[in-house]
DNA sequence: GACAATTACCTGCCGAGGCAGTAATATCTT
DNA sequence: AAGATATTACTGCCTCGGCAGGTAATTGTC
């Protein structure tokens, strides 16, 4: 045995002292990946993975209606939406109906397809949150939330833009 | 004007019964998306994007030192980690030297270039950071980072399939 | 009515990340 | 000792998401 694999014992073990601060940005990516494939992994069976998922329950509960609707709300780039709803609709879980006033617009209507199974997809979501949250108190959740909701305010201000346009060039 | 954009009045409100639960993991992904931006910003003008940071973040500290090791820690492909490495290696941020014990391993050591810059960079993550829990008594923060801890852990046992593929084929 | 500006949707292109497969080396089993 | 298994690093291939550009349709200005 020449070297085996050390990875610094306590790496994993909340033991670190120096950048405490950073933690929090690793710990979310780290939660959010369970949550995220965790959800794939019960949306597998309908054939569909978390977009798609939430895609039709925003559809469904009426906070969206057209695919720039759906950008707005899910903070999501146009060209990428457009072939998420193409799927969609080639599998036939979802409409495209051009609207007669405004014949830019593209209403979404969810298909009954997609509809029938849309409380078997809220139930397998809402399955992997309460997994996840297994053990916290309902004020635990809530304070949870206003913790999230906190640090999204607090990088709205200055210089976070999703979709800036600005990039760099790298 | 036919229709302008209505994103249905109260969806923003806190006026959401049914799903609350779910929000969690949407608020998790907006906090992180805006995390990221802001520290893929910050680091614009060093020629290093978060990935990049975090790789020689942990090499500097000890935490990794060989590819497999930053996979195990980062949760990250070993395909991808390689093209990162090889695009730290050609700007000399970092060097590769075989181990002699172990022919398979190849160490991977911060070049003084890199090392020179490490501190404003840590700088640059801890500022992102701060701005975010701007407000936030070390009470609250201890408290987010535990709950963050316990939501991965919940996620561990079945929850968390490291990979279930698109298996969007029909 | 003619022009510019805006909006909605779509397409092409590119980088990032995940997966499978490969060659080389090391370790375990029999 | 010899074969099986595991591990390391790397390479192709694919999908996804972001950005820039393009077309059609609407709104605003003169």
């Amino acid at each position: 045995m020449s070297r085996r694999n050390t990875i610094k014992a306590d790496a994993r073990a909340g033991a670190q002292a120096p950048d405490e601060g950073l933690s929090v940005g690793y710990l979310m990516s780290r939660a959010r990946a369970s949550l995220l494939s965790g959800l794939d992994a019960r949306l597998e069976r309908f054939g569909l993975n978390a977009m798609q998922f939430a895609v039709l329950k925003h559809l469904a509960h009426g906070d969206a209606e057209t695919a720039a609707d759906l950008c707005r709300v899910m903070y999501y780039d146009g060209g990428s939406m457009t072939r998420v709803l193409d799927r969609l609709e080639e599998r036939g879980f979802l409409r495209r109906e051009r609207c007669r006033e405004d014949r830019r617009v593209v209403y979404l209507r969810v298909a009954p397809n997609g509809r029938a199974l849309l409380p078997q997809l809220m139930a397998a979501a809402a399955g992997v949150t309460e997994a996840h949250l297994a053990g916290f108190s309902v004020a635990e959740t809530q304070m949870l939330r206003a913790y999230l909701k906190r640090m999204i305010e607090n990088g709205q201000p200055a210089g976070d833009n999703p979709r800036s346009s600005q990039g760099a060039k790298s």
